[in-house]
DNA sequence: TTGCTCCTCACGTCACGTGAGGTGGC
DNA sequence: TTGCTCCTCACGTCACGTGAGGTGGC
């Protein structure tokens, strides 16, 4: 058996490590993924080679989660993405999706920026208190 | 023993299920909190009795966990607020940890505005195919 | 041979969800 | 008495984290 590295073109595979840095998550997590069905890297022996379009999945799916899908969502998604063009009722579902993504990010900028202003107060009396404590 | 609910003028406390409606959340979540020690509502018998501040507490776990931070963090930053300021270590350390805090914000509005930009761009996608496919 | 990276279990964790089984006051 | 709301366990779940213990090629 010539188990052989020449066999693809350098630069179109990664490995797990390779992906785990770039993306900046853990090799687990990577696997993690991969038991659920989200990607399905080749197999070299017992390790994994990542094609184009497991790069290409794993970082969708990051992008996914954090605009705030669940794995499971995710995974019909993307699904959905790959199912070449897909019917009417698909992309109606993933329009109500978006939808709803979108409405759910709007109130946690809108947190967000409560909290920033919030912060920015209490820094300001925390200078202020820190002067007075100085003289 | 005389157990009453006349001690308290009326408009002032609240049931967990007034809360659990109010806030959106589930009684667990709530007693889940209070497990944690996040807020501590009073007792009458076995039933949890709400006051103003256990529910002004409430409101601010629920919104550091949109902003997206964890229990034990979203704790040490209510007890902050409400531990009043104290000597000059105690500010100083304060201080800085609202800087880290505001960074963090900072980060995670940008990347909150990065998504809506993408959720907004793959919707434009999905109207667009939606209408080609009703031709 | 030594190091490094890779692998597979498999239990732990965090923030609750979800019943099971039981109590208390209008 | 019947309903409703409240309660306390306690196991389940989701998305991994974190070792333990072992293999493979430069």
């Amino acid at each position: 058996m010539t188990s052989g590295r020449s066999s693809t073109p350098s630069g179109e595979t990664w490995t797990i490590a390779e992906l785990a840095d770039e993306f900046d998550v853990t090799h687990r997590t990577i696997r993690h993924y991969e038991q659920l069905g989200l990607i399905s890297p080749e197999r070299r022996g017992t390790t994994r080679v990542f094609h184009r379009r497991d790069r290409t999945r794993l970082a969708l799916i990051l992008r996914g989660k954090r605009i705030g899908f669940d794995l499971e969502e995710i995974r019909r998604i993307i699904d959905m993405y790959d199912e070449q063009p897909g019917e009417a009722g698909q992309l109606a579902y993933l329009l109500d999706q978006i939808k709803e993504r979108t409405a759910e990010l709007e109130r946690r900028r809108q947190d967000i920026d409560d909290s920033l202003a919030e912060l920015g107060s209490l820094a300001k009396r925390c200078r202020a208190d820190l002067r007075a404590l100085r003289r």
